[in-house]
DNA sequence: TAATCGTTGGTTTTT
DNA sequence: CCAACGATTA
């Protein structure tokens, strides 16, 4: 046990080892949370204070999930079997798996990802025949789920408005849907267990009994229901309840746009009346020059729990800032200073390159495929939510649960077996009519359209029959074989990779497989019914497919340069940081200056950024950007001004022209800022009748490599101005006039 | 049913 | 500018 203890600092050490009491751990970047949420957890029983089925973990993600299990393995020499350690969603599924009958659902309910429940609200509104135009999908879904999440069923809404009330009313009937069909959204697995406890009284005391700590990361990511839903298995923080041990960090609560409430912290402690509070604010993980930077920054908000993070690993070296006249100027210079670290030896895998939003990682990714460096950008497709991995779980779906019509309209025509639009609003309305699902409302149907759909029911029914029994790999195969999927993407040219990824699928399901053989066999929890076995196991791992989406990308082996975007780089860190597009109206960024306290929210994501580097930070921004097909110009980020200038070192002369305005003393300090010469947002618009060396728009020319041709187009101004030439041979092209040289013909 | 054209909109994201 | 989606057409 002192083994476990060593060299945890005093206050790591104080909220390893507080008391069965409530506590609050307010965790700045680099503290080491997770190593004291997981050391606590293997104190706790390796204490003897609690049996491991009495610890309830609770994460965001399944990545954080896995690694606190992975870390208390390596703690324990008990398996930590009967703990249950997952994210919120994962353990709702668990717990209405359990106690489907209470819960009001089928034992093999089917989980709807976000995609899934757009296509079934948009179903939906077809079926009631409603204006799609009038409500919007997208708004809906985030309408319910914004209602969900704040525990709020359809006839509890308060609505004043009309448009209100018929939102409300789709609401409800987007709920009967799902009720209907046996599935349900990632919001309604939260406030379906919710409700299941709150309303089931010898369950919820079950539980509370049971789970004597419960432990919380990233607090300060929950939502409404969230807390609720904890505070339910805490029974409301009572006396005899159990102790709630949370983990958060106030400045890098970073998700308010999809519902997280920075006020559950203080709630909680207030709430709880919680006696202990615990700062830990030494950083092991930058130098202070990062750390010093972070905190200027962070100081500017108003509404904090206040920190303040220190290290005693030195300064380290300045923090660099560049900047560039435009965004392929800025890429290409970040390039440069990449191969320039990788040839002292800095691995790539070890280099990150940051921005706010996704679409600024194409003039990067230009740059380094030009200069041939491997690397790997986050974001984007996942395995799970791949157009063939989707049609392939839809049929596995269909033979776990029928009803399912998200599936069903999903594959009924994929492969193609002339079963086109006019058959489905066919069988729609039927379905409608006799109020039965897709699948039970074929036989009611005649003609043509009543025998091709026959003939694809009769294809699930003898998948099922066939699959019946046999373990999940062979299961897969089956359907993989049987649906035509395999045969589609054979025969399609393209559809090499689509094949590779369905042999994936197959590898997932043997991998899930065998994991669950091993968690049967040590989770004294779980009494399987082995009749049931097989089928349960494909809604078990169908579950598993909607709630755990997979990797991005498959290549993680190889040593490539990270690109992600600020939100998705929390919880990480790196050698080496490089910030880019550090703009106003990007970083922040300009809708959330609307917004109330969303400069505040931008600040805390700056802070994260910061202190994702370890040793060396670039800070980057260019005065001219490319941004909806347009070149904008953009002064520099405030938040520039906000770092001391004495951590700064300038890698361009500071030009006091680019800085925003507000703050001085930053950055930008020292610097008189010009009162009348030219905003460079003002810069001039190229002239299309003119170019500069004389040519203009129709004018014939000839290249020396391209021929004859002529300027059909121009663009850009300067050293960046660009003409379109059609050529007679050569076709359209695009030069950059300072470096073709065009001849008037 | 597939292919093609035109329209639209374009922070951030996990489950 | 460019991707994604929807509507139209062969």
């Amino acid at each position: 046990m002192s083994n476990l203890l060593a060299n945890l600092n005093t206050e790591q050490l104080q909220a390893v080892t507080l008391p069965a009491q409530h506590g609050l751990i307010l965790a700045g970047a680099g503290s080491g949370k997770t190593r004291v949420l997981t050391t606590r957890i293997a104190w706790l029983i390796q204490s003897g204070q609690v049996d491991p089925a009495g610890i309830l973990a609770v994460t965001f993600t399944n990545k954080s999930a896995k690694e606190m299990l992975a870390r208390l393995a390596t703690m324990l020499p008990v398996s930590t079997r009967g703990m249950w350690v997952g994210t919120f969603h994962g353990l709702s599924n668990r717990l209405l798996r359990a106690h489907h009958r209470d819960a009001g659902l089928p034992q093999l309910f089917q989980i709807l990802d976000s995609a899934d429940q757009l296509a079934a609200i948009k179903r939906l509104l077809k079926t009631l025949n409603v204006d799609d135009e009038k409500f919007p999908p997208r708004e809906l879904q985030q309408f319910i789920n914004g209602q969900k999440d704040a525990g709020i069923r359809a006839h509890a809404v308060e609505a004043w408005d009309d448009y209100t009330r018929q939102r409300v009313q789709l609401y409800q009937e987007y709920e009967s849907q799902c009720q209907r069909e046996a599935v349900v959204d990632f919001a309604e697995l939260l406030l379906r267990s919710y409700e299941l406890l709150e309303r089931n009284e010898p369950l919820r005391r079950h539980y509370q009994r049971r789970f004597r700590h419960i432990l919380v990361d990233e607090f300060q990511d929950t939502n409404r229901l969230q807390y609720r839903w904890l505070k339910l298995f805490a029974d409301e923080g009572r006396e005899g309840g159990a102790a709630m041990f949370c983990v958060g960090d106030d400045d890098q609560s970073i998700y308010r746009f999809r519902g997280a409430e920075v006020g559950n912290m203080l709630d909680f402690e207030r709430e709880f009346r919680v006696p202990n509070v615990i700062r830990l604010e030494q950083n092991y993980r930058s130098h202070s020059n990062i750390l010093d930077a972070a905190n200027a920054v962070i100081r500017h908000n108003t509404k904090r729990l206040g920190k303040n993070l220190w290290t005693d690993q030195g300064a380290g070296e300045p923090i660099r800032v560049y900047e560039a006249f435009a965004d392929g100027d800025e890429a290409r210079w970040i390039v440069e200073e990449v191969q320039a670290l990788v040839r002292e030896g800095a691995l790539r895998s070890e280099i990150a390159l940051l921005y706010r939003s996704n679409a600024q990682s194409r003039v990067l990714e230009h740059q380094l495929f030009s200069a041939a460096i491997p690397y790997r950008v986050y974001g984007g497709l996942r395995f799970f939510e791949r157009q063939e991995i989707k049609h392939a779980l839809a049929y596995l779906r269909l033979i776990a649960n029928e009803d399912d019509d998200t599936s069903f309209a999903r594959v009924v025509n994929f492969p193609t077996r002339g079963i086109g639009a006019r058959s489905l609003e066919l069988l729609s309305d039927a379905a409608r009519t006799y109020n039965t699902s897709f699948y039970a409302t074929v036989p009611h149907l005649s003609g043509k359209p009543g025998s091709v759909l026959a003939q694809f029911v009769r294809l699930v029914e003898d998948m099922r029959r066939d699959t019946a029994g046999l373990p999940l790999p062979e299961v897969v195969d089956h359907v993989l074989d049987h649906s035509g999927l395999r045969a589609h993407y054979k025969a399609d040219k393209d559809g090499r990779e689509r094949l590779e990824n369905l042999d994936e699928l197959l590898n997932a399901a043997a991998y899930f497989a065998a994991e669950v053989q091993v968690n049967a066999r040590t989770d004294a929890d779980s009494e399987v019914d082995a009749r049931m076995q097989a089928h349960a196991q494909l809604a078990d791992f169908l579950a598993h497919a909607s709630l755990e989406a997979g990797d991005h990308q498959a290549d993680q082996g190889a040593d490539a340069v990270q690109l992600m975007t600020v939100h998705s780089a929390k919880g990480l860190e790196f050698n080496a940081v490089f910030l880019s597009g550090l703009e106003e109206g990007l970083f922040p960024h300009e809708n959330s200056i609307l917004e109330s306290d969303g400069l505040e929210e931008e600040r805390r994501l700056m802070y994260v950024a910061v202190t994702r580097a370890r040793e060396r930070l670039y800070l980057s921004f260019a005065q001219s950007r490319m941004l909806h097909g347009q070149t904008r110009y953009n002064l520099r980020s405030r938040f520039l001004e906000e770092i001391p200038t004495e951590l700064v070192k300038w890698l361009t002369p500071p030009n006091p022209r680019s800085a925003a305005g507000g703050a001085m003393g930053g950055v930008g300090g020292g610097y008189f800022k010009p009162s009348a010469p030219v905003p460079l947002e003002r810069a001039p618009r190229p002239s299309f009748a003119t170019l500069p060396n004389g040519l203009k728009i129709g004018q014939s020319v000839s290249h020396a490599k391209f021929g004859q041709g002529v300027i059909v187009a121009a663009e850009g101004s300067g050293t960046d101005a660009k003409v379109q030439i059609k050529f007679e041979t050569a076709g359209v092209k695009w030069l950059l006039l300072a470096v073709a040289k065009l001849e008037a013909v």
